[in-house]
DNA sequence: TGTACATCAGTGAACGCGCGTTCACTGATGTAC
DNA sequence: TGTACATCAGTGAACGCGCGTTCACTGATGTAC
């Protein structure tokens, strides 16, 4: 029994060559991915230790100061790694699509994707939003200061395109927006959390969200929306 | 430096005296008490050891083994507690409300203040509901053997009620109840973690999700609804 | 083309820490006689 | 009413562990001459 735990942890790739002279900044990257890659299988940001970055790089521990300040700044840098990922997983769906409204959809979709791809690196986009122990208000920023707010802004933008033309209703794009992205963020996590939870088929309940949150005429949709 | 933590961290309550003979067990109840506590400070589950959780209460750290079988087990233990506070705030709001609509509503204020008021505390129900490290999918079971499932149930009948009384165009109560229940979470998780976002004022952003998400009919809502 | 040397990428040992858990124990308290 | 004793609530020392961080170092590699 103590020795179980121990044996799965080994995972030291034995195999890793010295970077050449003028090419250790490399070593940044593998570090920023193999904590990545902690954080996702162990679903623990507790288990992305210096020292576990550091077997799973197949370096020593203090290898990674030449590169990071501290453990938290390993943290920091997945975090901010994150938040580009689902930009440009938002970007790409917006891009994919020119009507307003599948626009709209592919939005949320790949938003909600992500998060099931990779949902402890989602998690932590927000559960480090927060400083630890830090309780109560604090300044509200312009959305724009905060990570993050470009893909929000690619949502407030999809839902007044689609009032533009005429698919929603929506008096209110900003707010609504921000409805449907707390929705989204609500999906998201609890269907990561509850699994066991009877789900509704995924699209039926996206459906539902978009549809409600921002509004969507009548008419924009098929027949039984 | 070195010292600023340790000092900070001391909150030995050396006043505690004994319990009597026959009342040992309600040590019980303040470990679990000092966990919650501990975990709502610190926002930390990890911040919730053994020995952190002792001097919290004015014992020594294998004292607890009388009572709990590891340090899971007190966690585990904070979760029961943290649902059972949820569900009890959730009836309470069911039963101050006669009219279904304003039951409906009630119970979603209050879901959300619950996890305003102990924001940690309600992110862990959700966080250990699911075995750290497991990926992927897990049985369906039905919704009544998971843990939270009065609290849910009593959402479901509030939107049925509301649909019963005319108030609501549901034709999915429980489609419907989980798409808002969703929501309420994402409401209550984002809010804790990025408070700098310009959150809309709470009982309309509230008002959206429940009246949309519900269905609740024009005619139920006041003038501007 | 050859060699001395500075630089760079990374090592290895060590530190003090708090942790979960175990073990043998202590001393107050209630009870049997 | 008095006393011996079993029980119960909790202690205190110790264990081995992995952690973040520090420090002095090594050895390959590119460069200046």
């Amino acid at each position: 029994m103590d020795n179980i735990c121990k044996l799965t942890s080994v995972k030291t790739s034995a195999t890793r060559v010295r970077n050449r002279r003028g090419e250790g900044a490399r070593l940044r990257d593998e570090i920023g991915a193999a904590a990545a890659a902690l954080l996702e299988e162990t679903g623990s940001e507790d288990a992305v230790t210096l020292r576990a970055v550091a077997r799973r790089v197949g370096i020593t521990a203090p290898s990674i100061y030449a590169h990071f300040a501290d453990r938290n700044a390993i943290l920091d840098a997945v975090v901010g790694q994150a938040f580009g990922e689902l930009l440009a997983a938002v970007e790409r769906a917006a891009h994919r699509e020119r009507d307003p409204f599948a626009r709209l959809r592919a939005i949320c979709a790949a938003y909600v994707a992500f998060a099931d791809e990779r949902p402890h690196r989602y998690r932590v986009l927000f559960a480090r939003h927060r400083a630890p122990g830090t309780v109560g208000m604090a300044e509200p920023k312009p959305v724009d200061e905060l990570l993050g707010a470009e893909a929000f802004r690619a949502l407030v933008d999809a839902v007044k395109a689609c009032v533009e033309a005429g698919y929603s209703t929506s008096e209110a794009p900003e707010h609504d927006a921000t409805a449907l992205w707390v929705a989204l963020h609500g999906y998201a996590t609890l269907q990561a959390s509850v699994p066991a939870f009877p789900w509704p088929n995924r699209d039926a309940l996206l459906a539902t969200l978009v549809n409600r949150l921002a509004r969507i005429h009548k008419a924009a949709l098929g027949p039984g929306g």
